[in-house]
RNA sequence: GGUUCCGUAGCUCAGUUGGACAGAGCAACAGCCUUCUAAGCUGUGGGUCGCGCGUUCGAAUCGCGCCGGAAUCACCA
């Protein structure tokens, strides 16, 4: 339409590219803009003239409008609120508003993440990772594609013998039952007593007159692991039994971890059960002259016309390296599902490895080598810097959700919360509440970004928190509760105010912030639009009386809003995986 | 040194494909609970968007060059 009123006020034809339309900013009247600067060659006078000519033409041309105003070459136009009424009273009511339907036609797309270790319990750093791949595979799924969630668990290895060879030693037989512990924290005890003996052995050999470097790797415990490791790979009954018994341990630990977390897969991998994978395929890349043999029988891909250098596919005994198995499973998932794309929730500390991965998948000729994606995501560090865990500085996840609950707990009770409740009651909202806080924290960030997370000011339960968007909901449900019963319909007579319509226009951005949020895998997207959307609300709940107005009309339209809000924070606290009470 | 990423208020972070005076929260100070939940609301102070050049009617956003920080560049996974 602006194409025609250009060429009727200035005759001349431009291009529809050539026309910006964009939503006006909340804080000035209007509901999409127009910015005219780019028309002013060919109108050639001012902004302001040209602004209100093409506003005329628009309101003379459409019936949906009913005004516009220009301001410093911003062309606003207003929306009629008869039309703002309609789309309230549509689809809004829909229960998955602003979700697009999966069907057959749906793309698959596998995503895998969590990817512990057996050897320690789940730490911050896996936190972020849990909760990204959970949000982003529910946001995707909410924009249409079939999502199948996997887990590829690091079961095998030298850091895995470590544990079980410090238990063996010095464990006198300890058990989770015997100890009370839960099972990965009790694996992940010997795991640093490998270390401290490992270390005590190094400076002891340094003390005797060895080079550290040497000390380093002839260390008698280190040692001790790698036969370990050798008789894990042969099979050894001794060896196997005890690992299966350690890890069934970790399991058991994890599983409840997991679902503390909220989050759960589809499928889950094993290292142990993938780790030859990979060997047929880089054959046959060594046939067909795609990677290179050297001397010692080790096989390589040069990747020096990418801008990197060369990359080990298989050691000169045969076995498999990191990239290789990564290059079986993702073939092996590939035949198995055929999927559409495969995300990758890694740390960014693997970018290396996910930039050589798609370039090696790529020049062996698969098809599918662009459907990988890595998403990578930054660290979490601690005031004091990064997380290490041999200084003792390590975050763990059971213990830090212990204390998002305990602190939504004290919290609470200062201020007189929950008092009428039963503790059953009482204890469900505080895990929401501390989960909440803790979950919103880490999602409201930019995966890609670092971040800091400093334990005294994130158990903040004020401002920009999951708490607050908790609470504007409990808010939301209470008033729906008070006024609710049966939801008065307006008529068109009663005139919206301005913050009804800015309220409603928040409203109608939900459906796009999805799919932009779907499209970058990005969750922080749809955590800041809550936020906002809860902002305002609380504003409009402070400012006008909902249940009260001046006649039933409005009432009516007021909390056809309010649950119209209530519905969406709902579902997209849901993405975030994070539930909302009903009170608070 | 190569590659990738980051740099916005004292602190933690937003800022959609370039657009309106750069926004929140925390912290500080000052107000608001006889009315639908005060985990709330209102106000005040606080910024050379790391630095410079360029493209553009217009740059926190795009390009180039610096400066600062992170990750990675293992026959570990």
């Amino acid at each position: 339409m602006a194409v025609e009123a250009v060429r009727d006020a200035w005759s001349v034809n431009i291009q529809e590219d050539q026309v910006q339309i964009q939503k006006t900013r909340r804080d000035f009247e209007g509901d999409f803009t127009l910015v005219v600067f780019p028309l002013l060659r060919h109108s050639k006078c001012s902004p302001e003239e040209t602004g209100n000519a093409m506003g005329q033409y628009m309101i003379d041309h459409s019936e949906m409008l009913s005004g516009y105003n220009v301001i410093k070459g911003f062309l606003n136009m207003v929306v009629a609120q008869q039309y703002w009424r309609e789309l309230l009273d549509g689809d809004l009511r829909a229960p998955h508003y602003g979700f697009t339907p999966v069907d057959a036609g749906s793309p698959d797309v596998m995503i895998e993440f969590s990817s512990p270790n057996t050897n320690k319990p789940l730490h911050l750093g896996h936190i972020r990772n849990n909760l990204l791949g959970h949000s982003v595979s529910k946001i995707m799924e909410a924009s249409g594609n079939k999502v199948m969630k996997v887990n590829l668990v690091n079961d095998r290895g030298i850091h895995i013998c470590k544990s079980m060879l410090s238990w063996q030693e010095e464990g006198n037989g300890e058990t989770p039952e015997t100890t009370g512990l839960k099972g990965d924290h009790l694996v992940g005890k010997y795991y640093v007593q490998f270390d401290q003996k490992y270390k005590a052995q190094i400076e002891a050999l340094v003390g005797e007159g060895t080079i550290r470097k040497e000390a380093e790797t002839s260390a008698p415990v280190l040692k001790k692991a790698r036969e370990m490791l050798r008789k894990w790979e042969m099979d050894d009954p001794e060896v196997r039994a005890l690992w299966e018994m350690m890890n069934s341990w970790v399991y058991d630990g994890f599983k409840e971890t997991y679902k503390r977390l909220g989050v759960s897969f589809d499928k889950t991998y094993y290292e142990s059960e993938t780790y030859k994978l990979g060997k047929e395929i880089v054959l046959k890349g060594l046939k067909e002259g795609v990677f290179y043999k050297k001397e010692d029988g080790s096989i390589w891909a040069n990747l020096e016309d990418e801008g990197l250098d060369h990359k080990l596919l298989l050691r000169a005994d045969g076995t498999s390296v990191y990239m290789t198995q990564d290059v079986g499973t993702a073939h092996q998932r590939y035949n198995e599902s055929g999927f559409d794309s495969h995300i990758y929730v890694v740390g960014n500390e693997q970018n290396y490895h996910f930039q050589v991965l798609a370039i090696v998948l790529k020049k062996m000729g698969f098809v599918w080598a662009e459907k990988l994606f890595h998403l990578s995501y930054g660290m979490v560090e601690l005031p004091e810097g990064k997380m290490k865990s041999r200084e003792g500085t390590v975050v763990d996840a059971d213990d830090l959700m212990d204390e998002m609950e305990s602190t939504a707990r004290s919290m609470s009770e200062e201020l007189g919360k929950l008092e009428e409740y039963t503790g059953e009651e009482k204890d469900i909202i505080y895990r929401q509440v501390g989960m909440g806080a803790l979950k919103y924290f880490i999602l409201k960030v930019d995966p890609k970004k670092n971040m800091t997370f400093d334990p005294r000011e994130s158990v903040d339960f004020n401002g920009n928190t999951g708490p607050f968007i908790q609470y504007t909901y409990a808010r939301i449900r209470s008033v729906m509760r008070k006024g609710g019963e049966e939801i008065p319909r307006s008529t068109g007579d009663t005139p919206m105010n301005v913050k009804e319509v800015s309220l409603i226009r928040m409203l109608y951005d939900y459906p796009e912030i999805i799919n932009e949020s779907s499209r970058t895998m990005n969750p922080s997207l749809v955590a800041n639009y809550l936020y906002d959307l809860a902002k305002e609300f609380n504003q409009f709940y402070h400012d006008y009386s909902i249940l009260s107005a001046d006649n039933q009309e409005q009432v009516g339209l007021r909390l056809r809003i309010v649950e119209a809000i209530g519905q969406i924070v709902k579902s997209g606290m849901d993405l975030l995986g994070i539930e909302v009470p009903e009170r608070m």
